[in-house]
DNA sequence: CTGTTAGCGCATTCAT
DNA sequence: ATGAATGCGCTAACAG
């Protein structure tokens, strides 16, 4: 029981009495150790609550354990159920998962990056939304270049024409097409969109989708029809506040998350209105819990979004070089108790 | 533009044509630099995109920058609020979250704690529910004894009689029990217990205190009362779908969690039952989004409780000796639509 | 198969 | 105020 902050290999080494290097070998195995020193050692090690320090092995040029993600808002479950995929593969390759959140600040997703750096993260994830951003992408870009050529490794979701990382694509603008298609067969014309800022590319995709979707079908989508908050519950309950207070007549809301969704469907409880008698709500992602509530939504394999981003990162067949693999996931429509056809026009 | 791997402290005092120990006091503003010289220093820095290899800077003695969250599954918004909580902290300290998902595994909490160990975390902080098992928590404690010799902080949410870590306890107990009293207010009589396993200090807490609010109020609750599942939504399915075949009459299902009450809603209405209408289903947390569908709860200031932890092990205040200082954290009965007054008994 | 030694990149003494 | 030198704990050559 020595009295030093830490035990060091070298106390597991001198309390076996072995040498440095035969104590290092026999606890990582790399190579034949004789069978009773390696006991010796690993006893000593178990005695002394040896815990390798993971900084020297790191700098000593051994692992690299660690990835990095970035997020908006772990509280958001989008990003929770993305983080779980990325941990699920993580814990499988022995890596640890350093969270950081950005709350969609873009200086503090720099920041962020610049910090994962600085811990030799193996990879880097980023799973929130991009920014619409010249200036702000090519910072980004500036930021990971040096960590790539350092052997970092970078997976991005949602994003990034000009990052050229692996990305993992939901197809946000084809699920939100679609989903418009659905509620103009349910017999919708008149449409509503609550929406986050639009600078994040997610929100911008699902918004274009909407329009396009609508254009298609002859509807055309003004700018007195969106209606933006903040990219989360509050802002779905403000945004829908306004859209009630301007008296929109849409009989169907489309809203850019199931998020937000969520504070739509409040703020209409709250003004009176009844889901989906009064006015049918759309959300996107289908996540977990939010599903349980019936709502209309677009799925999106969030978990396997954040485990394919990891391993897409991880996995050497791009070979270090060639990189910017994309590999796409499409939405599937989920037509559920939030929206229902419209009630016939109530005047003329 | 070298052609290595990372660049170096070194690197930036070559360019800047200074020695290392100048470099590394500019950049850290730790002494007095000659102005021109510091100049140079952050210049070359930035030029080369330098970021400090943190390996390095803990190695020599320098920083600690990162605390370890141990979780049991961050898409849990119980756990997502208080990291979020964690994470607020965190960044104001300029220090990064590590966290680590256990799935309520035992063995694994301990590998993370290990894990965290080696990474010289400053603090660790354990956030979900402790075991009821005697030799785990005696394994548990050697393995954070010499983490806290090295100068490690150790903070628990929830926990722990023998572990003498800073808490912070929810009133669990005293919550549940002031949830039943309010449900016996209302004129339920009849009551089923829908929870996770209790080998989980946190649902062994929260039954207790139905327990305990049931039988002041001369109500006792039999082992066949109580329907057990997995400590998530579809335990919370499960065990009500198993209450169902059971035919219990209970009015009212209290649950271990907000989100095995979404299991149990869900299973309910599958059956073709409705809440409050056919019987009154109760949460525990009072979880964000799951608020907005009114859900009867025992609020707790989740992101509160994470921040707290953390600072709680941060402070030292407590003075690196005398630790195990508690903070208490009461909760709120929160009455919602889920629950309602009982329909008089259908026979006699 | 084992022991000795040289860095990894940095903060920090200690001498200037 | 600055520079040279030491060591943090470990792995990976390198010799024996």
């Amino acid at each position: 029981m020595s009295d030093r902050p830490h035990v060091t290999l070298e106390d597991v080494a001198r309390s076996a009495e072995v040498s440095l290097a035969t104590a290092s070998r026999a606890l990582n195995g790399t190579t034949r150790v004789r069978d009773d020193l390696r006991e010796r050692v690993l006893s000593a090690a178990a005695e002394l609550a040896y815990t390798p320090n993971a900084h020297a092995q790191a700098l000593a040029g051994g692992s690299r354990r660690t990835v990095g993600v970035i997020c908006h808002d772990i509280s958001d479950p989008y990003f929770a159920a993305i983080t779980r995929g990325v941990m699920r593969v993580a814990d499988s390759h022995g890596l640890l998962v350093m969270l950081a959140g950005t709350f969609a600040d873009p200086d503090r997703e720099l920041a962020c990056v610049s910090t994962l750096r600085a811990q030799r993260a193996s990879a880097i994830l980023l799973t929130g939304s991009a920014f619409e951003d010249r200036a702000w992408e090519r910072r980004m870009a500036a930021e990971l270049e040096p960590y790539r050529r350092g052997g970092g490794r970078v997976a991005v979701v949602t994003r990034h024409r000009s990052l050229k990382a692996d990305t993992v694509a939901p197809d946000n603008r084809g699920g939100a097409r679609a989903l418009v298609e659905a509620m103009h067969g349910l017999g919708h014309r008149r449409f509503a969109v609550v929406t986050g800022p639009t600078r994040l590319t997610t929100v911008a995709d699902r918004v274009a989708g909407f329009r396009e979707g609508l254009a298609g079908l002859g509807i055309e989508l003004s700018e007195r029809d969106v209606f933006a908050g903040s990219f989360d519950r509050d802002g779905g309950y403000e945004a829908t506040k306004a859209l009630l207070a301007a008296k929109h007549k849409a009989t169907c809301v489309l809203t850019a998350s199931d998020v937000m969704a969520v504070g739509a469907v409040s703020a209409l409880g709250a003004a009176g209105l009844s889901v989906p008698e009064d006015v049918s709500v759309t959300g996107f992602d289908d996540v977990p819990l939010v599903r349980d509530f019936g709502l209309t939504t677009v799925g999106l394999p969030l978990e396997r979004i954040g485990a394919e981003a990891l391993e897409l990162a991880l996995d050497d067949a791009g070979g270090g070089g060639a990189r910017g693999r994309v590999r796409r996931v499409s939405g599937e429509v989920l037509l559920r108790g939030s929206t229902a056809k419209p009630r016939r026009r109530r005047r003329g």
